[in-house]
DNA sequence: CGTGCGGCCTGAATGC
DNA sequence: TGCATTCAGGCCGCAC
């Protein structure tokens, strides 16, 4: 599941690969994979040279020239990386982008949910979901950060994976962020006091940021530019530990359905308020 | 406005 | 052994 820390690690390792290289062909073994006319995409992206590849939110973005974006949207299981030596196609790869250098760039989903796109800057810009996303966690200050969960009802963890909000969190870093604070994650957002607020905050910036430096982490599906996964899921406090114990507690840690996702808690440490009261206007 | 649910999709794990 | 069921979850569209 590559959330914000995976999809940059993709972008940074990709990027040095694939830079100035221009890409030759494109083949796309499944058409259903592409959000954007097949006919449009062949003839637009061939014989485009890659000036950048970044990120935003959980999108890979690589810019061609002149004024070309190529998106990738990797969901839960997708994988945009080079094979080496001995490595090649499979049912699953979707798209294979051939460079100049005789290099190739493989996409692949096992379960078909990502998409990947081609925009000009214009049409980037119109698109719903993009101009739609909220600020990136890692460019947020502490005070812009808790602004954004003043005078909400939604639960905070509905508010941390709603991308409108805000942007490349998934329900791996929700719940470490959240479990990291203290927080419950049914707690409405305008219910959170300023002071769990901040050790969101700084729970959020810190998780992410160690699971870049890990090399992108992730858990069963994720795979970085040369198609390793990572390693910080060996690292995870809360995720995916039900029925284990709470690693500041050795409370039993338990799961439930909070906005459609399972949510691992540890039911010591993550209280539930009731108490409604905003204490952060 | 906010919330919940089904749908999309496939493979791993579990149940009988 | 083999078949059926459940689960994983980002995002969308729709109902209430």
């Amino acid at each position: 599941m590559p959330e914000l820390p995976e999809v940059e690690t993709i972008a940074r390792g990709i990027e040095p690969l694939v830079l100035n290289k221009t890409i030759v062909q494109v083949t796309i073994r499944y058409a259903g994979i592409l959000h954007t006319d097949l006919e449009q995409f062949e003839k637009q992206v061939s014989g485009r040279t890659i000036v950048r590849v970044w990120r935003r939110a959980k999108l890979l973005i690589f810019d061609l020239e002149p004024d070309l974006h190529l998106v990738f949207h990797l969901k839960m299981t997708g994988k945009v990386w080079l094979p080496q030596d001995g490595q090649s196609i499979d049912k699953h790869t979707h798209l294979i982008f051939s460079l100049n250098d005789g290099s190739r760039i493989f996409f692949e989903d096992m379960r078909k949910f990502g998409y990947c796109a081609l925009f000009d800057k214009s049409g980037l810009l119109a698109w719903r979901f993009y101009s739609q996303l909220g600020p990136e966690p890692l460019h947020l200050s502490e005070n812009e950060f808790i602004k954004i969960f003043s005078g909400r009802k939604s639960r905070i963890k509905a508010l941390l994976l709603d991308q409108r909000v805000i942007a490349g969190i998934g329900n791996i870093y929700a719940d470490e962020s959240l479990f990291m604070a203290g927080i419950h994650p049914e707690t409405p957002g305008c219910a959170v006091g300023k002071e769990d607020l901040k050790k969101l905050y700084h729970g959020l910036v810190q998780v992410l940021n160690q699971a870049i430096e890990a090399g992108g982490s992730s858990f069963r599906d994720y795979r970085n530019a040369l198609g390793y996964s990572g390693m910080f899921q060996e690292k995870f406090l809360i995720y995916g530990k039900k029925g284990q114990c709470c690693p500041h507690c050795q409370t039993m840690v338990e799961t439930r359905k909070v906005a459609g996702r399972t949510s691992c808690i540890c039911p010591s440490c993550q209280k539930l308020s009731t108490d409604t009261v905003s204490q952060n206007e």
